[in-house]
DNA sequence: AACTATTTATAAGA
DNA sequence: TTCTTATAAATAGTT
């Protein structure tokens, strides 16, 4: 719109430019504004010009306010931000310190407000929104909870179901030894007084191998008690 | 600019509004990119729809960048002298540094679990705290909308009925006068063939008077109509 | 989502 | 910077 159509790239003329971007930036605010107020949108604009200088246009509220919607509201949108770990150079420190406590206080405020605190600052449609987020977040927490509880449970029964198996193989095992007991009596009731050979009956080997397997029964039963309260699954959850 | 003169003012019937919110939207969008690109300006953009979705735009550079160096900016404004007595005059600065950084990241990795992110590394007893933590917050929030809905709803109430005495007292009036018309109705039949002077009635007074009271209980029941929706009284608490 | 009559923004010139 | 004006662009109302 204007004597001739222009090409969207940098305008060459330096004070072409400044005339430009002042009469632009004049009617970006007024679109801004209209917007806001015809829609009723809440609108943040911010412009640093060329040479550094800012301007912005906010809406009804304060920029402050908005911005820390955006921030509430960008985060899920916000994968890992540039984490840059490398430090900065020496000559910016007074400035950079400057932006982190802008952060932290940025964060702060944020984190009052999902504690439930500092609400009269806000107005009725972030109270409305910081319920909904954390009414989501409250779902989504509730059903990892049950989750890791349901994970647990099915644990549970998967362990007592093992033991119990090998509890019945161990019985059945006794069983069958103490058949083999009571037929290796009769055995030697049978044969109480040999005829021609007398010998001196070593220890019978099944005997006290049957005995092995009682105490180790024994012990399985002890473990599966001990095994089965939650304790011994919570460590895998509550640590860290 | 389109087929009518628009007022700058909330446009009423929903769809048009949002249809508007739509174009525009777009329209200052691209008037914010024409801007960055042809004047080489940073240009950041944050909208918010009445329904609370967020459209953003930023040059060049990322919004969160542009943020920074705004709120580095306001802080600095804030604080009129930029390096005054609240930076700490250690030369360890590289502490600082990571001592602010450490705070930030707890502070969002604690942000992102408020939101109900990354739960997969919290324990279940953490789980459990959390929960607690958000359904109390949840509870003082849902409070404080509901108190800011309820001065709405009693302020609302308080101008009903002050607008209903209006209201009444009007009607009382009108009455009054037309009784007077009434009476004096018949005076004019009593009188309605004089006996010895002949004179040209003038218009009589009351006739106007009494209309013109009607036509203001009308404008104020106009009135009324207008200022018992929600939205006049919003403003209170929806702004800053 | 397209169309188009209008209004509005603005580029260039003064 | 500000005003003017020709013209490009945006968009309100309509289909």
């Amino acid at each position: 719109m204007g004597r001739g159509k222009v090409e969207l790239r940098k305008i060459e003329n330096k004070i072409n430019r400044q005339v430009t971007f002042s009469k632009r930036r004049g009617g970006l605010v007024k679109k801004a504004r209209e917007i806001s107020v015809l829609c009723d949108a809440e609108v943040a604009l911010i412009v640093f010009s060329q040479n550094g200088k800012i301007f912005e246009y906010s809406s009804d509220s304060c920029m402050e306010q908005i911005l820390e919607r955006y921030e509430r509201y960008s985060y899920a949108e916000r994968r890992l931000l540039p984490n840059n770990s490398d430090l900065p150079v020496q000559e910016n420190w007074s400035l950079e310190y400057t932006k982190l406590k802008a952060r932290i206080d940025l964060l702060q405020r944020n984190h009052k407000h999902h504690m439930g605190e500092d609400l009269d600052s806000m107005s009725l449609k972030d109270l409305q929104n910081l319920e909904q987020q954390l009414d989501t977040a409250l779902k989504l927490i509730r059903s990892r909870k049950n989750q890791l509880m349901h994970e647990s449970i099915s644990q549970l029964q998967k362990k007592e179901k093992a033991i119990q198996e090998k509890n019945n193989i161990l019985a059945k095992k006794i069983k069958e030894k103490d058949k083999a007991v009571v037929q290796q009596g009769e055995w030697h009731q049978q044969n109480q007084f040999p005829t021609s050979t007398s010998f001196i009956s070593p220890p019978h080997p099944y005997l006290n191998i049957g005995g092995n397997y009682q105490e180790e029964a024994a012990e399985a039963r002890r473990n599966n008690e001990l095994d089965l309260n939650l304790d011994s699954l919570y460590p895998c959850h509550m640590g860290c």
